[in-house]
DNA sequence: TCTTATTAATTGCATTTTGCAAGTAATATT
DNA sequence: AATATTACTTGCAAAATGCAATTAATAAGA
């Protein structure tokens, strides 16, 4: 069989510089990273800065810095937490919320047009993969534990 | 269908988090950046710096820095283009090419460990549809378009 | 209860990465 | 022969990174 990785790197790189470009948005305009964080934060209910750090694998001192910048950008919210007064939720403004949506839509958009090369039945085999291969890698031992 | 976006969020946090951790070899510890370029090195044939630097998407004066990196650490060489005296030939030296066989390696075992949750069919069905993908991709007009 | 861990998050460095602007040297174009 | 373009390198200055150390709050042990 073929050498796989050279399939995933090829594939990753692909998305990867996907994520870079996408992320001009009218006047405000923010890194791949704040795109991860402002999409993590949108799919979590309530998440603390621990969880979303730790979803997106990345170093909480970091972290922290990087939502002290998207609070200055006013596009993420930190609330105390009322039961723990370590904790901070954090959660998306308005305008957090329209740029991650944004995001989202123009992401689909282009995914949407990738699939266009294919025929319906390639589509549906395409995805059914994807998922296989989500689900495969969150059982397997070698790697990325920490990881959702 | 389902959102498209969030499968392939998943996938490619994952492959990228793989990247980030597999890149220590014996005494030699380098970047998930510094490892996609003795990737790209490895795999073209006399590539010169703008080369590669385009095929990774990476910006000409952050490359040639890296490159500076890996020749200290006697991983990369570079060799004046004997045609045109401007352009500098990249290519690995053998501790170089060593490491890059070991990433690869280890990212081999680490995706068929991966595969080794599906069956046989399921296997088949998943590397065709990656390759599927990326022929789609390559032939979107969105994103991408210096990419492979 | 009081003391001692443990945990969540922040800051202080020091290092590394990044990318634009400007530079050098070589080749291509006119 | 003069000019433009190309390949690559440096000079900043800003941003990102991560370890160590700090603060404040909760949990656990005596």
């Amino acid at each position: 069989m073929e050498n796989k990785r050279e399939l995933f790197q090829v594939l990753t790189r692909r998305f990867g510089l996907l994520n870079k470009n996408c992320c001009s948005i009218g006047a405000v305009d923010i890194t791949s990273v704040q795109s991860h964080i402002l999409y993590e934060i949108d799919k979590q209910t309530s998440p603390s800065m621990q969880q979303i750090a730790e979803a997106i694998a990345m170093d909480i001192t970091t972290f922290s810095r990087q939502i002290q910048t998207l609070i200055k950008m006013e596009l993420v919210k930190k609330t105390p937490s009322s039961t723990d007064k370590r904790v901070y939720i954090l959660s998306l403004t308005v305008q957090g919320k329209f740029v991650a949506t944004t995001i989202d839509e123009s992401m689909n958009a282009y995914l949407e047009e990738v699939f266009s090369h294919m025929n319906e039945f390639e589509k549906e085999t395409v995805i059914r993969s994807i998922k296989l291969l989500n689900q495969a890698m969150s059982k397997s031992s070698v790697c990325c534990t920490p990881l959702l």
